[in-house]
Parts: C-alpha cells; structure tokens; sequence
RNA sequence: CGGGAUGUGGCGCAAUUGGUAGCGCAUCUGCUUUGGGAGCAGAGGGUUGCUGGUUCGAGUCCAGUCAUCCCGACCA
C-alpha cells in the first residue's frame, strides 16, 4: 500500500478499502468483505444478537427463493420493491413455471408461514429473528452504504393489536440506538419517518439517522410498525378470547451492514478509520522498534508478555513483529486502519520498565508509561477512547443542528455545513418535492417538539417539527 | 437507467500527428538500516478491461460490451 495519509481527505471507498475492510467483487455493485471489515461484521452480529434474544426473539432461517407471487400480495410492497429486485426465471436447464425473486427482505415469506403457525391469541405474540443475506438491484451503489448484496438482521413479530406491537417496534428501535450509542460510539437522532420515507407496506416507519463526518446524514437502522397489511394479504388470523377472528398486527426491524459505513464515515478523520474500541476486531496493537538481533529477541518476547497479560482481560491485542516494515510504515498503517491503542515498546522502554502509548482517537502520544499496571491502564484507556468518541460524534451532531425558515436558508446551511435543519412543515408531500428538488435534502425524522412557526418551505400553517438533511 | 469521466505490470500514473509500452512505489537479490511511511546497487514482472472493426501497423481511431468514479432519478 503506498499512500501518504497526511491530511488526506479520504472518502468512503478509500477507507474501505485502503484500511483493507472490503474489495470490489467482478459483479456490479457487489463487495468482498475483508477479514478484517468482516471481523466488525462479526462483533456486531454478537452484541446485538445477545440484545435481540434477551428482547424475547429467537433465530431461524428462511430461504433465499421467493415465489414471484408473494411479493405482489402486499400492494405498497410490491410497488416499493419489483423494480429492485433479482429474478431467476431459469434453473436446472429449464424455464421456471413461476419465477423466484431472490429475497430484497422477507417479510412475503415469513408473514406466508406465520400464517400457518398462528391460530389463537395464545400464539401470540410470535416473532422470529434471522441473520441473512438480502438482494436489491440499486442504481447507484457505494461500499457498505449501498450494496447489490449485503447482510443484515431483520426480525418479525406477529401481536394481538396495534398497541403491543407498536410497543415491540419502539423497543428494537430503543435496541439499536443504545447499541449504536454504547458500542459503535455514534449517537443517532431516533424517530418517526414522513410518509413518503415509510418502508414500502408499513404503517409507521421509525429510524436512526447518524451525522457523519462528511456532513451528510445515514440511515443507519429501522423498526416499522406494519399494521395489519400485510397480515390481511397473508391471511395471518387468529382466534381471540371472544372467539372471533381478528388480524394480527405485525412488526418488522432490521439493520445491515450498513452499520459498517456508519461506523466508517461517523468516526473517520484525515488519517483514516477510528473505531470504537468495542467494536474494534484489534484493540491493541504492539509494534516492537529494535535496532539489532539481541535487542529484538528481548523486545519481542516482552512484547508477548504484554499481549498475553492483555488477552488475560480479554483485551484484543496483536502484535505486528514484521521486520520486513519499519516502525513508521506500521504506525501509519494501523492508524490507517483504526486501531484504538498502539503500544511501542525499544530498547530503552525495557531498560527504564516503560512503554510508549499512542491513543488513535486523540492522536496522543503517552511516553514513559509505567510497566507496573500496564494492563489495567490499557483497559482503562480503552474505556476513555470508547467514551471520548460517543462524546466527540454527540457534540458533532449536537453542532451540527440547526434551525430555519426558508429554502434559500435551508440551501444556504447545506451547502456551507451539512448537518441536521430543524424545520416547521406542513406535512404535504409536495413540499417535500420542493424541498428535495431545490435543496436536495429529505425529510429524515419527526422531532418530537411541536411547530412553532409557518412551513419553512411554503408558508402553509404547519403540521410537524422535522429534522431535514441531504442524505446517503 | 440518463449525463460526464476513467480503465495500461500488484498499486499510482505516463506514452505528441497511429510506428510495436515507460516511470514511481511495491516485489525479488545483496549489503547497510528500524523511536513517524529507510538508503544504495542489481533483477524480474504487460495479449494496454473484454469483443469485434478500420489500417501495412492500434494503448492511441470506430462500434459494442463489462466494471469503477462523479452528477441526477430509485433506495437499508
């Protein structure tokens, strides 16, 4: 890798790939994940995964295949998700009687089988979690914010009224956003989406939507109230306590790898990728700088020493002992890719029982630290770095809200500084037109405050308070 | 899917009016090096994205195709 990374701008395929997460697959659209990106894949699955099973859900899997007819029983479906989708007319040497979508999510599928499991209120409420692979065929796509194929947790539930599962909607979303701000360190602005920006067939659509460093906003998670659409297309009744047939209302939540780019974008600075400790694959990384042979037997084997006192913690240590590089190339190039702590350890650390400690989050150099408590400050540290990044990407959100009156002050804020706009709106879908057209930004979520003044976009009396912002 | 750009050793790039492909980094060998991307000397590496066409001759011109990037319309 050559690249001199002082005061480099790097954009998102830049990062990905050059910190080596991810690489371009021969098909359009499609990506590679990296050991290393896949690693973070990997520790987001297992935070929330437990998360998910304690919210009362379990896993199963169902299949990648759709018959092309279920995804047109849901009318707003349908119309939200034929024109992405892949479709296998061909297999086994011989033209299908019924086309298979490949699934872009699963809701047909799952909501046709939840329609034989669920027969009485007992039943209920149902749900069902699964870890898969989804397809949609998107015009423009991007490494980890838009891919043709990428992986992702969509849960389902099945309740006896709008109530319950309004309830569950609201919990996965609380879910997500303690995960994002507890381990990923970014702090979403949480809520409602406008109708135009609902997930195709759902009643109420709630998301995450994160600040990124780039100024531009990321949906970065969501939880859909479905209503009971989608169970009157399935035919998903049961049986209630009066013993009458009634609709199950359902919910559907999901975040995808996606999260990977959130994770990129929110944190990164002018030398690359910043990942929260919590979610770094390596959390420690020790570069030994030796000058001869004696020296290195030594410093190597204190570096082992460390690593396995680090890893008695459960602190992800590695140590990068390559003498084909010199100290300042493995510097710059775990910077690169993000590692919270790097610890250097010569000649004269040993002789004086110190080490040096570089932190990634303030690009802070700590010489002469104590060998004695070496671990327990190490973790400490980590605990900071982790606590300092949710801290800087808050005030960087909170910074970045701002407040107007009109589209040329909306443009005007947008193109100087991206951000969020809290805006008074009338709640038409035609100024959302407008809104997008003249200063493409959208509506990203309903804040929770009243309007206080006109439409900022056409004068009328308004409806809600919205955050606005252009949008990946 | 529309507009624009690009595609040349692993990576980044160059090659004038068409004349048979060159540089830097990386790689290999040797010696010296290693606390912020090491130095010197030598070596290897290419059907120029792919397919076809024009031409005595194509990286260069033409057509098609695939991919990537930027801008729009579509979206987690």
């Amino acid at each position: 890798m050559n690249i001199k990374i002082e005061d480099k701008d790097f954009d998102l395929s830049d990062l990905a790939i050059k910190a080596d997460l991810a690489d371009y697959s021969p098909v359009r659209g499609c990506m590679v994940i990296k050991h290393y990106g896949y690693a973070i894949w990997e520790l987001i699955q297992s935070f929330l995964d437990k998360e998910i099973k304690r919210a009362g859900h379990k896993n199963a899997y169902f299949p990648l295949f759709i018959p092309e007819s279920f995804l047109k029983k849901e009318a707003e479906h349908v119309e939200g998700f034929s024109p992405e989708c892949a479709v296998v007319t061909h297999a086994g040497g011989e033209k299908l009687e019924e086309p298979l979508v490949v699934r872009p999510t699963s809701e047909t599928i799952i909501y046709y089988m939840f329609s034989k499991w669920i027969k009485s209120w007992r039943d209920l409420p149902y749900s069902i979690n699964q870890w898969a692979n989804v397809v949609r065929w998107e015009k423009r796509t991007r490494l980890f914010l838009r891919t043709t194929e990428f992986l992702w947790q969509e849960g389902h539930t099945a309740h006896v009224d709008e109530e319950d599962a309004q309830a569950m909607a609201k919990k996965m979303l609380e879910i997500y956003n303690k995960f994002m701000k507890e381990v990923l360190a970014l702090a979403p602005i949480v809520g409602e989406k406008s109708a135009s920006e609902r997930f195709a067939g759902a009643a109420d659509t709630y998301s995450l939507e994160v600040l990124l460093r780039d100024g531009k906003i990321l949906q970065a998670g969501t939880s859909h109230y479905l209503g009971t659409a989608f169970s009157k297309a399935f035919e998903i009744y049961y049986q209630n306590k009066n013993n009458e047939l009634a609709l199950a209302h359902l919910t559907s939540w999901g975040v995808s790898t996606r999260l990977i780019g959130a994770l990129i974008m929110g944190h990164k600075d002018e030398r690359g990728l910043i990942l929260p400790p919590k979610i770094a694959p390596i959390q420690v990384i020790i570069i030994p700088i030796y000058k001869n042979p004696e020296d290195q037997e030594l410093i190597i084997s204190e570096c082992k020493q460390i690593k396995q006192e680090l890893e008695e913690l459960e602190i992800r240590t590695e140590i990068d002992a390559d003498d084909q590089k010199t100290a300042g190339y493995k510097f710059n190039e775990w910077e690169l890719k993000g590692v919270p702590i790097r610890i250097q350890i010569g000649k004269r650390d040993i002789e004086n029982n110190v080490v040096e400690i570089v932190r990634r989050d303030k690009k802070e150099k700590l010489r002469d630290i104590s060998r004695q408590g070496l671990t327990e400050r190490i973790q400490a540290l980590l605990n900071e770095i982790q606590e300092f990044l949710f801290q800087r990407n808050l005030s960087w959100r909170e910074e970045n809200i701002y407040t107007a009156d009109s589209l040329e002050e909306i443009n005007k804020i947008l193109n100087d500084k991206g951000g969020f706009i809290k805006i008074n709106w009338s709640g038409d879908y035609e100024d959302e037109i407008k809104l997008k057209e003249i200063c493409k930004a959208t509506v990203r979520v309903k804040a929770l405050e009243e309007p206080n003044n006109k439409c900022a976009i056409s004068g009328k009396d308004a409806k809600y308070k919205v955050y606005i912002g252009r949008a990946y």
